[in-house]
DNA sequence: AGAACTGCTTAATCCAGGTTAAGTGTAAGT
DNA sequence: ACTTACACTTAACCTGGATTAAGCAGTTCT
């Protein structure tokens, strides 16, 4: 009973508390002030987006970066015959963004769009100088987020370059498990950089040999 | 007369101001104090490398990061095959590191190796932090680093999987036109992801039509 | 409940790029 | 000068993965 009532009220704070993944995902890194936590969520817009929603368009400024609070998130390019490229997902407490567009306020190469419905906060890139100013420590929260993307691109691109289809999707099942079973399969062939068809085949191969 | 003269003032000027390139790349986003630039000096070690000199070793662990004056390195992976991928170039002015290896003190993935002959700056992974606690402001030069690599990560992923190789040498040219005149073929091909071979037979194509 | 879509599979055919191997030109090392 | 070595080329053949097309659930919409 007791316990029951414990949970309803955990989870009713919850979902009064926009914000507090972000603050976690901060306070990994640095503590924040009382006022630094206004601050900052005083810098954020909550968003939601329904699956199938397209948060950017190719072709257009970007505005924001997105921090994803709940959903799942993915942001491709379309090459010439028409046909998606998965660059990068971004689920529960990542962030995502097309970089040269938002740093060089150029227009944009890739597409964002929800592949389940999300609850976002969005922050402009002159906010996020500004706040950037008044919470100097938050450079040190970016610079670490930054190099630890960095670092997994580096090693995607080992991958890719180096290994074939089948060990290639061998390292995503390894890297991201809990992707695994809420992405479309469809999905993981263009991360990887396959057709559907070709990811369906070699995973119906008898025994997986091979 | 005189202009010879100033010239080899200049030069010696140079080689006797080493920094001098660091110094100017993080003047291009803050300002720096004379102690804090004396500070710097004191953290950086100078090194030079030979033209195939390896200055990481797969399977080490990574001790610095590396930052080139004047030289060009590459960065690369080997597959089971013993066959290379390079990941990355740096020349005058860039930075490289095996961020992994790193940020996390693992075992590299990768190698690193010079080019031509170098001059570099290193700087060790626990001098880098206790530099950046004493000159927080370089939180926001490393900050915009990662995020400036980030970037062209992002970009070169959505090259490398939407694009045929034609076209993938097509961008590698617009975008490093310094680089495609000092690097061998094969450094090229590997780059871009095709077999020296193959990168041959493209370009000597006839009318290089398709 | 039926229609229309969406995600996955299977199979036949095709091709971009890989592999193997031999040859040429140039540069460096003795 | 002689040799070793490396960068690049050419050509014959091969294969991983693309393309096309059709069929088969499940799901969502009406």
């Amino acid at each position: 009973m007791d316990h029951q009532f414990i949970i309803v009220i955990s989870l009713s704070l919850f979902t009064i508390m926009p914000h507090q993944s972000l603050i976690d995902s901060i306070e990994k890194v640095l503590t924040l002030t009382a006022d630094e936590k206004v601050l900052l969520k005083g810098s954020f817009q909550t968003a939601t987006a329904k699956k199938k929603d397209i948060l950017l368009k190719e072709a257009e400024i970007t505005k924001y970066s997105y921090f994803v609070e709940d959903g799942l998130l993915r942001m491709y390019a379309t090459d010439n015959n028409g046909f998606d490229h998965n660059i990068q997902f971004a689920m529960n407490g990542w962030w995502m963004s097309d970089m040269l567009s938002l740093l060089n306020q150029t227009p944009a190469s890739f597409n964002i769009e929800a592949i389940e419905d999300s609850r976002l906060l969005t922050i402009s890139q002159p906010a996020k100088e500004t706040l950037l100013q008044s919470i100097p420590g938050l450079n040190i929260y970016f610079r670490k987020l930054s190099e630890n993307a960095l670092a997994a691109y580096q090693q995607r691109f080992a991958i890719n370059l180096s290994l074939p289809a089948q060990e290639r999707y061998g390292k995503f099942c390894e890297r991201y498990p809990m992707l695994i079973q809420r992405l479309p399969q469809k999905h993981i062939a263009s991360y990887i950089g396959v057709t559907p068809e070709f990811l369906s085949k070699m995973l119906n191969r008898p025994f997986n040999q091979k």
